[in-house]
Order: C-alpha cells, then sequence, then structure tokens
DNA sequence: GAGCGCGTAA
DNA sequence: GGCGTTACGCGCTC
C-alpha cells in the first residue's frame, strides 16, 4: 500500500466530512448572506465531535489501511476485501481514477487537471452516484455500458480509455464485466412497420435463441402472407437493409455530432496523452472512429425478424434485459419513407446550448434516433431539448406531460422556439380535443388521457384511436420519472412510437421502479450535473442551509406524548419555527428577495401564512385566485412573499422568486426538495454579479423531521450541493415584535393545534366506522411507548453524517456508496 | 364554468 | 409493502 493511495483516500474522507458538517466550503464564498452564524456555535459543536470520531477513524485507518487488508471485525464490506494486490502505476499521481475491482465503483478525483475531462468519459460508460466537489463516484452498470456502446463507444475503447485514466490497471474482473456487458448490445433491434412490432437483427441464430426464451416465444405474431421479404422454415423474415447517410441536429452548425462525440473522447485522450507524456492514444481514438463506421449491423445488408405483439412489447424488452440481449429502439428516421414529414424546425434566431447539444448528441450519434432519457436541472431547457428532437425527427409528435398546464406551457415553446404552425399542434385533454391539419403533427396531451383505460367520453375514445393509428416519429414524455407508475407505464406499448425521449430533472423515486425505465424507454443518455451548469451560469447558484429550530419544551412534550400521525402537525407549529421563518422572510424581503415559503400541510398552510400576513396558494384555490396571487407576486414589488403547498412543486415557473424557505415538506422525498429548488434555479438575475439564490430548510431539532431532512437531501447532495447547518440565526433575539414570543401565546398556539388535530381525529372517526376507532383508542398506549423508541432512532439519523449511526443508516440510503466511502460519510465505529 | 366523485400518484 | 395526506386529471351534473 503506497503512501499517495493512503493520502487520496483522505481527500476523499475529507470530502465527506466536508458533507457531513454541512459543506462549509461554500461560506467562504457565499458573501456572508446568510444571517446565521453556523460558522461559530455550531461548527464549533460539530468540530468536537467529529475531532473524536476522527482519532478513532484515523487508528483504524492506520491498523488495516484504507484498502482493508485485515478484517476490522466489525463486518465492513471494505474491510472483506483485499485490494492489495492492486499495484498502482508509476505515474498514478497525473491519473484521476481508481476503480474498485468488486462494485465496479469508479471513483473520480475531481480536482484532477483532467477531471473535466474524464467526466465526460465517465458520463458515457457509467451512472453517477455522487457528485461533491472533490471527489466523484460513478458506478459501472450493465445499463450504463449499453448505453455506452449505443453512443458508439466499443469494448476495446471502454478498457483502453479507463485504462490510461486509472492510477491501476484496469481489473481483470472489471474488465470482463465491460466485455460482458458490451458484447451483445446492439444485436437486436426493436422496428416498427405498418404499426407493428418487430424484433430484428443481423443475425439470425440470435433470433433462435430469442425464440427460445418461453416469454419472447409467447410475444410471437407468426408472419403471415403479406409479410414482406422472405420468411424462412422457422417464420423468420429476411429483408435488405436500406442505407443511411449523415444527419444534421436541428440548431447546431456543424453536420451531425458524431464529430462532436469523437471530439470530446479525442479530448480526453489527448490529455490523458499529454499527463501521460506521449502515448498513442490519438490512434486508439481514430481506431474509435473508424469501428463506429463499420460497426454497422447492416453491413451484411440483410436483416432478419420476427413479428411481436404491441401487447407484449413491455415484457418483452424486460426479458431481452434480463437475458442479456438488450433490445435497442432505434429510429432510421431519414430513410422513412412511408410516414409523411412534418413541416418543423428551429426559428434561426433559436440557439442550442452546448449541454443541450452534447445531450441530443446522444440520441442521434449514429444517425439516428435512439430512444432514451436526458436528465437535466429545472430550468436548463428540458423543453427545448424536446423541440430540438422534434425539430431533428421531423416526423409526427407526441408529447405526453403530467399536468394540463404543462400542456400548454410546451404548446407556447414549441410556437416559440420553432417554425411550427398553430394548427399544426394539438392539444388532448379534459377540456380540449382537438386534431391537426395536415397528415402529420403534433399532439399535446397528459398522461391520464392516455393511460385512462376505464370510462372514456366518446370523443375521448375516438381520440385515442387515432392516437394509436399514427406511427409516431417522436414520443416526448415529460417528467419521465413518472412514467414507472402502474397506470402510465402502459402507454409506451399502446401507442407506437419509432423513438422515445424522455425528459426529467429528478431521475429518483422513492419506491423501486426507477430501473423500469431501462426497458420502458431506454438507457440514461445523458445527466447534467447541477453544479456544474450553475458554476457556468446557465442556472442560478443556490446556498442550501438546513435551519435548527428547537422544540420549545411545551411542544416537545406534546411531541413525545402524541401518536406518530399528529406529531406532524406539533413538530410544524413549532413556534421557534414560526418565528425562524418570520425572520428569514424579513431578512429577505430587505434584501430585496422575492420569497416562497412551501408548506406542505394545509392547516399548517394557511395558519402560517394567515399569522403572517401573506398570500397563500394551495389545492382548493380556484384558479382566477391563483393567477391573481401569482401575478402579484410576478409584478406588485409590495409582495415579496408567498406560500405554496404541494401545489408549487413542480412546473410553476416563477423567475422572480430568489429566495425559498421550506416549512414542511412530504418526507423523505428527494424528488420533491429537488424540485423546489428547481423553482428558483431560473431566477431571472441569476447572472448578476456575485447573485446567490437562498434554500432554507426548517427543521425542529431533535423530531422525525431530521431524518426526513437528511434523507431528502440526498439527491442534491449527490448533485453536488451542500447544506450548510443553522442552529441559531443571529440577531432573531433582538427582534422582539416576531410571533409567539412568550409562554402565553405559545401555550395558546399548542392548545389550538391539539384542538385541531382531535378534531381531525373526531372527523375521520366519524367517518370509519367504530370498530377501527376502537383499536386506535387500545393503540394509544403503546404507541406511547414506541415514539420514544423512534425518537432516539430519529436523532440519531439525523447526525448520520455527523457522528455516525452505523451501518443500519447506511443500508436505508436510496444511493448505496462504495464502501470506501461510507467509511468516510458515516464514519463506521468499531 | 363551478363543483362533485372517482381514481391515481407521490 | 403500506402508511396518510394532498393534489390533480377526468367525466359528469347542474
Amino acid at each position: 500500500m503506497s503512501k499517495r493511495e493512503l493520502s487520496a483516500s483522505s481527500a476523499a474522507g475529507e470530502d465527506g466530512r466536508k458533507r457531513a458538517r454541512g459543506g462549509e466550503e461554500n461560506e467562504s464564498e457565499s458573501g456572508g448572506a446568510v444571517p446565521g452564524n453556523g460558522s461559530s456555535a455550531s461548527e464549533a459543536e460539530a468540530e468536537a465531535e467529529y475531532d473524536s470520531q476522527e482519532e478513532l477513524k484515523s487508528d483504524g485507518e492506520d491498523a488495516d489501511g484504507v484498502a482493508g487488508v485485515a478484517g476490522d471485525g466489525s463486518g465492513d464490506l471494505l474491510s472483506e476485501h483485499d485490494y492489495s494486490w492492486m499495484r498502482l502505476k508509476p505515474d498514478h499521481e497525473s491519473r484521476p481514477l481508481w476503480i474498485c475491482p468488486r462494485t465496479k465503483h469508479i471513483i473520480l478525483e475531481a480536482f484532477s487537471p483532467i477531471a473535466e475531462q474524464a467526466i465526460d468519459f465517465l458520463i458515457a460508460i457509467s451512472e453517477p452516484v455522487s457528485r461533491p466537489t472533490h471527489i466523484h463516484e460513478y458506478k459501472l452498470t450493465q445499463f450504463s455500458l449499453h448505453a455506452a456502446v449505443s453512443v458508439g463507444l466499443s469494448t476495446t475503447d471502454i478498457i483502453e480509455v479507463l485504462n490510461r485514466l486509472s492510477k491501476m490497471a484496469v481489473p481483470p474482473d472489471v474488465t470482463s464485466f465491460i466485455t460482458q456487458c458490451t458484447r451483445s448490445y446492439g444485436k437486436v433491434k426493436v422496428v416498427i412497420k405498418q404499426n407493428r412490432l418487430f424484433i430484428e437483427s443481423g443475425h439470425p441464430g440470435i433470433l433462435q435463441t430469442l425464440l427460445r426464451d418461453p416469454v419472447i416465444a409467447q410475444a410471437r405474431v407468426f408472419p403471415d402472407a403479406d409479410t414482406d421479404g422472405t420468411v424462412s422454415k422457422d417464420g423468420i423474415i429476411t429483408q435488405r437493409v436500406p442505407q443511411m447517410g449523415d444527419i444534421t441536429i436541428a440548431g447546431t452548425q456543424k453536420p451531425g455530432d458524431k464529430e462532436k462525440a469523437a471530439a470530446s473522447a479525442k479530448d480526453i485522450a489527448a490529455t490523458a496523452a499529454k499527463a501521460e507524456a506521449g502515448g498513442d492514444l490519438d490512434d486508439a481514438v481514430a481506431e474509435i472512429l473508424d469501428k463506429e463506421d463499420e460497426d454497422e449491423d447492416d453491413a451484411e445488408g440483410t436483416v432478419h425478424s420476427f413479428e411481436i405483439h404491441r401487447s407484449k412489447y413491455e415484457d418483452v424488452r424486460k426479458r431481452c434485459n434480463e437475458i442479456d440481449y438488450p433490445m435497442i429502439e432505434e429510429y432510421d428516421f431519414r430513410n422513412d419513407r412511408k410516414n409523411p414529414d412534418l413541416d418543423i424546425d428551429l426559428k434561426p434566431v433559436t440557439t442550442i446550448r452546448s449541454y443541450q447539444e452534447i445531450s441530443l448528441s446522444k440520441m442521434f450519434s449514429n444517425g439516428r434516433a435512439r430512444s432514451g432519457i436526458i436528465v437535466l436541472p429545472c430550468g436548463a431547457g428540458k423543453t427545448l431539448v424536446g423541440i430540438t428532437a422534434a425539430c431533428t425527427i421531423r416526423k409526427s409528435v407526441l408529447c405526453l406531460c403530467t399536468s394540463s398546464v404543462s400542456v400548454m406551457q410546451w404548446k407556447q415553446q414549441f410556437l416559440r422556439w420553432s417554425t411550427i404552425k398553430e394548427e399544426q399542434i394539438a392539444i388532448f385533454t379534459s377540456d380540449t380535443k382537438m386534431r391537426f391539419q395536415g397528415d402529420a403533427g403534433l399532439v399535446i396531451t397528459t398522461f391520464s388521457m392516455v393511460s385512462n383505460q376505464r370510462k372514456l367520453s366518446a370523443e375521448s375514445k375516438k381520440m385515442l384511436e387515432f392516437l394509436s393509428s399514427i406511427e409516431w416519429g417522436l414520443m416526448l414524455l415529460d417528467e419521465v420519472h413518472v412514467t414507472p407508475a402502474n397506470m402510465f407505464r402502459s402507454v409506451v406499448s399502446r401507442i407506437p412510437a419509432h423513438s422515445k425521449l424522455g425528459l426529467t430533472a429528478t431521475l429518483v423515486r422513492e419506491d423501486n421502479k426507477i430501473d423500469d425505465l431501462n426497458f420502458l424507454i431506454g438507457p440514461k443518455l445523458y445527466e447534467a450535473n447541477w453544479m456544474d451548469l450553475a458554476n457556468k451560469g446557465h442556472i442560478a447558484t443556490v446556498q442550501c442551509a438546513e435551519v435548527w429550530c428547537d422544540m420549545t419544551p411545551e411542544f416537545y412534550k406534546a411531541y413525545l406524548e402524541e401518536a406518530s400521525k399528529k406529531r406532524l402537525l406539533i413538530y410544524v407549529m413549532n413556534p421557534n419555527k414560526f418565528r425562524a421563518c418570520q425572520y428569514l422572510i424579513r431578512f429577505h424581503e430587505e434584501r430585496g428577495d422575492k420569497i416562497i415559503v412551501f408548506v406542505d400541510n394545509v392547516y399548517s398552510l394557511k395558519a402560517y401564512a394567515i399569522t403572517l400576513g401573506k398570500p397563500f396558494i394551495y389545492g382548493a384555490t380556484s384558479q382566477s385566485e391563483r393567477m391573481r396571487i401569482l401575478d402579484d407576486f410576478q409584478h406588485n414589488p409590495a409582495v415579496r412573499t408567498i406560500f405554496l403547498s404541494k401545489v408549487g412543486d413542480t412546473s410553476l415557473d416563477l423567475p422572480e422568486a430568489t429566495c425559498l424557505i421550506q416549512v414542511s415538506s412530504h418526507y423523505g422525498s428527494r424528488r420533491q426538495e429537488a424540485q423546489r429548488l428547481g423553482r428558483i434555479l431560473r431566477a431571472s438575475r441569476r447572472n448578476d454579479e456575485g447573485f446567490n439564490a437562498f434554500f432554507y430548510s426548517l427543521v425542529s431539532k431533535d423530531t422525525q423531521e431530521m431524518v426526513y431532512s437528511t434523507k431528502r437531501q440526498q439527491f442534491l447532495i449527490d448533485q453536488g450541493y451542500s447544506f450548510k447547518v443553522i442552529t441559531h440565526l443571529e440577531g432573531i433575539e433582538d427582534c422582539r415584535d416576531l410571533v409567539y414570543g412568550d409562554l402565553e401565546s405559545q401555550k395558546k398556539l399548542l392548545h389550538t393545534v391539539k384542538m385541531a388535530s382531535e378534531a381531525d381525529a373526531a372527523l375521520e372517526s366519524k367517518a370509519t366506522d367504530g370498530a377501527r376507532a376502537g383499536s386506535g383508542g387500545a393503540a394509544a398506549v403503546r404507541r406511547g411507548a414506541g415514539s420514544l423508541k423512534g425518537l432516539s432512532g430519529a436523532s440519531n439519523m439525523a447526525y448520520m453524517e455527523t457522528s455516525g449511526s452505523g451501518r443500519r443508516a447506511a443500508r436505508r440510503e436510496p444511493v448505496e456508496h462504495h464502501p470506501l466511502f461510507k467509511r468516510q460519510f458515516y464514519n463506521n465505529k468499531k
């Protein structure tokens, strides 16, 4: 074990600890705009805690070495594996990657001079797991490697570039994993002809292999007399393949993206070569390109296929993934003479940003449209990516949104950025059902409109028939992370589309269905790093802070006494939280910020907004009232703060907002946290000198809320954000006029809250039958006991990243960190 | 076109 | 695997 390895690992550790303490690196550059003194009191506390931890840990590290040569008896995965056989290259210092042979995790030193190029490459071949400031973590997966092949990288390219960037030779396990995952990719395709689905391959043997699988065989449709091409004895169809040419992505100057992809590959290579002081990488890259050209299945001139039932599409595609013959969905739209062209182009003035171009180049890199998912932060122009894809394919487009509001927004955006005419667009929602003119067009609709199988109005039924009769060139799926939902997922197989493009900012769900997107839509083609775009000025930079509000003794007592479901109201209505909220609003209003306050719970929302005298919007607010409040917020300088419930989580476009305060939220939803942050990323002032947007989460200390808060932040932390912990808002005690300043009013508030939750409970027991109410009463005592237990668990979780609650917490983590990192993040003790 | 019931998502 | 709350879309009625 070399010294270097140890020192690099402590760099990783440092990063982990920075995260743990709320990422103080942001403070130095924040310009002191956050009104907390998190750097003094809280930090000192945390520091002391962490120092003692540090001693424990460094002992362990010295004893068994970072690579875990000897077990430390804790059962830590890391310690059970001996990596000491891996030898560092002599010039490993100039190479930025570590590769774990067992878990296929790749760790990047983000401070390396060639980090940026390495990132381009890693994004292409692996999944980002976590990307905080100094150390990034990626993971090689089956799907990420499929995606790599689909953008034109070959097995040897991947291994070779990886080898150049790595501090040690690529371990044999990793090499064979890459080989295994890339070998069969691209051999099987799904194509749509005359609205029917065919499984296609250049190798008839592969089709026979597939047909031996019961799931696939069951989905099969046998060819009839009308079938084009020759049909063999076993019913496999053979046809000649049309030739293909180059394409241009709309809105880009350069012809095609092959060059683009090549350019970035070349960059990586060139820099790696430079770091290496002379190498033959340029040749290797040239080779990559050559290969890309000859790697087409079509070289053989014939292609073989069999048909499957459309209804079985999802099953078959899933099965193919499982048996390692992933089906790729590519649309050779340039040679599609059968389907009518859509007259659409980007307007000449429309320009797309570099990362939008790169993400699209992943989609079109071989001259065809490849189905998949592009992940861009809110405000980074996802819509324009979708529109550009439509302008490149130039066939009929079906655009699916989650709400009717975003349906209208998509329509406006299409009209704004492209040359499409109003009459070519059809809106299909519950209150607008139109058709487009001509034989090709754009339909914008909602997921529920096309997935709803239950009672349909006659008009909708006809419309739905129309939708499934068209061979769509492109299906755009906005907020694609909703697609795996039971009702929504069926649309992708029911409506035939030659290619599908999913867009989202938050490719996370709290259930385990997110992986289903791999066979429902396709691989993740591109994922932008939020921090990265912020640094380049495309989205606003945000200071994130978690404000810890002490519970008042009375509220805390009530919290402990209450059954778990009533607790929420108590910690949300905590008077100290009220005061913190009021204080922050005042502070930011004086700075000239426009503030959105999110309160998830409707009762609390009203209580907060009315007490503080601010307008609020929630589900029951009428459409006209919403418009009025939002309009006021944007244009009336006197209205600086609005309160929103969950209504404001998605697709509200408020470019004026520069500050967010989160008072209550939906459990541990990472998606909600990220999407709320997204509300301020497009702040119109983002490019002002030294501009920062602010994101505060108010958390009642030592309650369940702390657990959720930690979990919620995970997505943003993985995107490189760091949360500063503020335990005390500076100057809050000098504000004598804050609400609930005296014990009397606090008690009154507590009483009101208790009454409210009892009223709710009463309402409920009246609604349900007596049996249920009775059992609830009997359980109350036990719940009280359970609450204490839950409490201690809660505080452990809350301090998870600072004092380490051990592996149990780690297991609950949505993101599986590499053991090397777990060690740093969670500080496993012996 | 507002309001209700239903089903659904997270 | 479900908890509980909130929001929303759809189709229908008045």
